[in-house]
DNA sequence: ACCATATAGACAACGACCTTGTCTATCTTA
DNA sequence: TAAGATAGACAAGGTCGTTGTCTATATGGT
């Protein structure tokens, strides 16, 4: 940082430590069969759980989780299906609903995520102290909005 | 978050606290006089700033400090010229250089964006203590590269 | 001084991902 | 039962990135 810009430390340390964690977790996804996987996917897995009903999320429910077109959310699955990560099914009482549900492809992914998340963590703490790392956990989320899930994040960082 | 992705957390947070910081950076300079700037202009100023020779910076020197093509580093320069953020000069010891340089109107926006950086820093400093927050800067600058400036962010994200 | 190589910039084609708009089928509700 | 809302398919278009190609200009070895 240049002496003159001091000010926007604070967003740039937060944008490079989410990537580094991101970059991280990716690089062992990959060794560990899950090589496709992006970034997004891991939000969109989630999201597919938070949104759908009792027989799965429909392309449009994902949209509104996500706050993305219902359309964008539908590409997004054909693309998750090419994968094996969801898998279509239907909703008995709507005949309009296509719905889908994550695979354990997917849930593999997840689980190994949660797992490689704490491995980086643990590292972390071995660098900066284990109380240090949850104060700083715990600061942010007093800054942070409680519930965030609509990240729609490759678009707003330079939207129109 | 639910508690079987306790793991999320940290990566989330980091997400969410770069997110606040920038849309209400974006907010407030929208209010005084560039409301059409955008998250990724402020590095592309800084990238303007550090990558230039003598007589300003290319597209193709842009291209390299983003870590993006040429091209695309030319079709960013169209944009913030349409914008008044840049003007083009030459370089009168190689015809081929066509450079750039920010204008006036750039450098109010930076100075106007460290001026609210530092506003939004002291809110976070009486939410959660200053020595907090500087412990979390001191710690962030731990666990991250200390000199990264290619943050090719929106292509990184859902990249194929 | 000369020629091979590298680089800047312009232009074109294309791909990924998002958007809006339209259409039909199906569900919900007054 | 009819009106309105919603799901999904399809098409067209925008933005922003890519690669490839071409010309003009520098640069460096011979």
């Amino acid at each position: 940082m240049s002496s003159e810009l001091r000010g926007f430390e604070l967003p740039l340390r937060l944008l490079l430590g989410f990537r580094v964690l991101i970059d991280e977790l990716h690089e062992e996804l990959a060794r560990q069969g899950h090589p496709r996987m992006r970034p997004m996917h891991g939000f969109v897995f989630q999201a597919i759980m938070r949104a759908g009903g009792r027989y799965g999320t429909t392309a449009a429910d994902l949209g509104r989780a996500l706050g993305v077109s219902k359309q964008a959310a539908g590409k997004t699955i054909d693309t998750l299906e090419g994968l094996g990560y969801v898998r279509p099914g239907h909703d008995p009482g709507d005949a309009r609903r296509k719905t889908y549900t994550l695979t354990p492809h997917a849930y593999d992914a997840l689980e190994r995520s949660e797992q490689i998340f704490e491995d980086l963590r643990g590292q972390w703490a071995e660098t900066i102290g284990e109380d240090r790392l949850r104060a700083m956990v715990e600061d942010l989320r007093k800054v942070t909005p409680p519930d965030a899930f609509q990240l729609d994040t490759p678009q707003w960082f330079n939207a129109p």
